[in-house]
DNA sequence: TTTACTGCAAAGGGTTTGCAACATG
DNA sequence: CATGTTGCAAACCCTTTGCAGTAAA
């Protein structure tokens, strides 16, 4: 699922279009967040973006995130750590996808769900949305639990 | 779902037993949070406790929650809203549930999903688990959207 | 050129913590 | 009686905001 990513220049086109779209600029600043979130596999925190990020000021990273949350360009994922992690949309990268929260460091990947499960769930969603008269825009699916390097039993366990 | 909820007397035992299994007193205080939980069908923020709870300080709040977290007699619910939303958990209304998380307003509503789908998907998370070498403990699931009091048509919608 | 964006640093707001008095087992 | 808990208020940390200079369209 992260093997058949756009280019970063079909990112770049995509986000353009967006913040047009949004009257906003396409600067410095925000091709850089949208290459940093490109360029790693799973979502980011504030901290590792400004790492990948040089000379990015923290307030444009929170600014410019807000802006390009705003676009549909970056989702924000927030769980029960203290940062936010940040990737870009799924109208972006094409790819519907979920994530495993490890509980111990906070680390969040990315994980696929067959088609005929997120049908089933999309349908049974519609009808706990109806009984409540709720309007679902989407859904979320987190697996709580501790990633590789939190696992005290190496592998295989 | 929310029918069948065990009553005050039941859910204050079980939290005995679950304060006692962690070296912890049942004090006035945990009483009291336990007693406001039960006593909203949905999940609560800190304010909304506060005022479910009169006397009780905020600090006090935070760190009995954070204790009886720890014992696994309340839930702390993260959305993309400042504030957490504490519920008791499942083990003690014995009910598996998830949310409905509304952006508007940041409440959050229970809900449930067929025994058929929660085994699908426990077994695709698995796997995905697997993949990542990533150790799952147990899912959320969320429908994000716009709650009754939030839609702008009444509704039917 | 005009307008919006950037960086710095200080403010904001939910959550956490130190300390002395108090309640629990 | 010894230890854990409470309440107050200050500290904490992530996030947001004001302002003057700068880059984008």
């Amino acid at each position: 699922m992260q093997e058949t990513r756009p280019t970063i220049a079909a990112v770049h086109d995509a986000a353009l279009q967006r913040l047009r779209a949004s009257s906003q600029r396409y600067t410095k600043s925000r091709r850089q967040i949208v290459e940093a979130l490109h360029g790693e596999a799973d979502p980011q925190t504030i901290v590792e973006l400004l790492g990948n990020a040089p000379g990015l000021a923290q307030s444009s990273a929170y600014r410019n995130l807000a802006i390009l949350e705003e676009a549909d360009v970056v989702h924000r994922i927030v769980t029960s750590e203290n940062h936010a992690h940040f990737e870009l949309t799924e109208d972006i990268t094409g790819s519907h996808h979920h994530h495993l929260v490890c509980t111990d460091c906070g680390t969040v990947l990315d994980m696929g769900l067959s088609a005929a499960l997120e049908q089933q769930l999309h349908d049974e969603l519609a009808d706990a949305a109806a009984d409540r008269g709720f309007v679902g825009t989407h859904h979320r699916i987190d697996l709580i639990g501790t990633c590789a390097n939190c696992t005290p039993t190496g592998a295989g366990g």
